[in-house]
DNA sequence: TTTTCCAGATTGTCAGACAGACTCACGATC
DNA sequence: GATCGTGAGTCTGTCTGACAATCTGGAAAA
């Protein structure tokens, strides 16, 4: 991901590469323009602000590590072994945790320590729930602000999820496929609180994507499901876009906790 | 070592009453039960799990303050000054920053520190939007899950509202009895889930609310609402409890709304 | 007056320590 | 042989002290 040399690395979970001395103030950590964040330009040069701190480095770098599956559902994340594969202080790892925690992504039990979060079905059930509330409150969004570019763009991504799906590709491009399309639909939505909120959500629900997909069957569907469903945005029709959206979710929740129930737990 | 004397407030922004003692470890503070968490029966004795730690005393303390408006919208939280408050160390100052970051009642600014989340009149028409689409799937939980006790709870706290608004009472008291409203309206929802995200989002929009409930009359229409939704409710016709849930919010945003656009930016 | 520069204040990060809580295996007891 | 303590080792919760980098406000210089 980001990152310079040999510092910070992503957290790779298990891998562990070397570290050097590391301090604070090391020159090397600093440089690097971490992407979004406040940048100004100023007469054409653009001035990138400072590289996010570190422990937004390292907040990322849990986050990426947990949504790829490099960090199990239910795997301990401990404290020590963190500094050690991110050459990070125990207080940054500290303060990195308990932001994956109020974002939900990870579940800390007191004098015990934090662990990837894993969703119970219960839990599954309201977070497919509340995602499709709010997928359908940004599809309205979308509808009211987006302008053609951003159209545009949506549709593309569903004619190359559409694509890949054809290609038979595997869960994991086909994810990455879903994941541009929300990342579109929130970008023309243009509400920060919303992306906010709901990117919360669906990370905790990505968690279950992987077995939800996997399902025969399911990707065909699926793609179709998203057709039509930017049709109807396209069509600008509120109404039968978040119908749409709503019973995709629908499908999507069914798929998924049945294969909760089926599977249980093996894994971690 | 650690710690001794006055330790710990409660961090009552600004006011400071004396402490006592205070470690993690110190009997006075392991004795009490925390509300719910982990709590075993055993043969009829009620077994509490440790109070939480001290850190969660401090985010609950700044959360309140807060809530309360003891800590104004806007205003810098500087951690030498919370140290000082609170009489925690540095590095738990931080990290309940950063839980209530995420959380997103601060915002923190690389390099410049926290400060009390201030929505913008976008922001507020978003978080108002969130929240009726939440509400709305919270009402349809509570009426598919709630058993009679939560449903005569429910209608007692409407009730409650009513007779305070005849009173004249203050925004302090209506402000707290809706919340006790939506504090049963959840427990009968039975959702872990949708109470950790809605909660954060009601959070947010607390801080509106003060301005938006201080309008002449919004106080009986508010809460001749609550009693129209709360029919609804106990009827168990989910359609109309939805709507006027979400009938309700609208109002309430638009309320807010032109309160905000109106007052500008006095305060801090 | 405007620009420059310095000192103080504040955040970001690190290192090291230590008490208390938890885990688990080992040996003592019934 | 099964249960109960006990003790070592591990890990979290917190504290202390320090220092670099950045930001801010105001004094000094142009």
């Amino acid at each position: 991901m980001s990152c310079a040399g040999s510092r910070a690395r992503v957290v790779a979970a298990g891998v562990d590469a070397p570290r050097q001395p590391t301090r604070g103030p090391d020159p090397s950590t600093v440089r690097l323009v971490t992407a979004g964040e406040e940048t100004g330009t100023f007469r054409g040069i653009r001035v990138g602000r400072i590289a996010a701190p570190l422990r937004e480095q390292v907040i990322d770098g849990l986050r990426t590590a947990i949504l790829e599956f490099e960090l199990q559902p239910g795997q301990r994340l401990v404290e020590r072994e963190l500094v050690e594969q991110t050459g990070v202080s125990r207080a940054t790892i500290r303060e990195a945790l308990r932001e994956l925690a109020a974002e939900g992504l990870v579940v800390t039990v007191p004098q015990k320590g934090a662990m990837v979060y894993k969703p119970s079905a219960d839990e599954a059930r309201d977070l497919y729930a509340v995602r499709a509330s709010l997928e359908a409150l940004t599809v309205r969004r979308f509808i009211e602000r987006a302008r053609a570019a951003h159209h545009d763009r949506l549709r593309a991504t569903v004619t190359a999820l559409e694509e890949d799906v054809a290609d038979g590709a595997d869960m994991h491009r086909l994810l990455r496929d879903k994941d541009l399309f929300y990342t579109e639909l929130l970008a023309g939505a243009a509400s920060p609180t919303i992306e906010q909120i709901l990117g919360g959500v669906q990370a905790r629900v990505r968690l279950l994507r992987a077995t939800s997909m996997s399902q025969p069957g399911r990707a065909a569907q699926m793609a179709a499901e998203m057709r039509a469903l930017v049709e109807a945005i396209t069509a600008r029709d509120v109404a039968s876009a978040q119908r749409l959206c709503i019973e995709h979710l629908d499908n999507a929740a069914a798929t998924a906790l049945a294969a909760l129930d089926g599977v249980g737990r093996q894994g971690s």
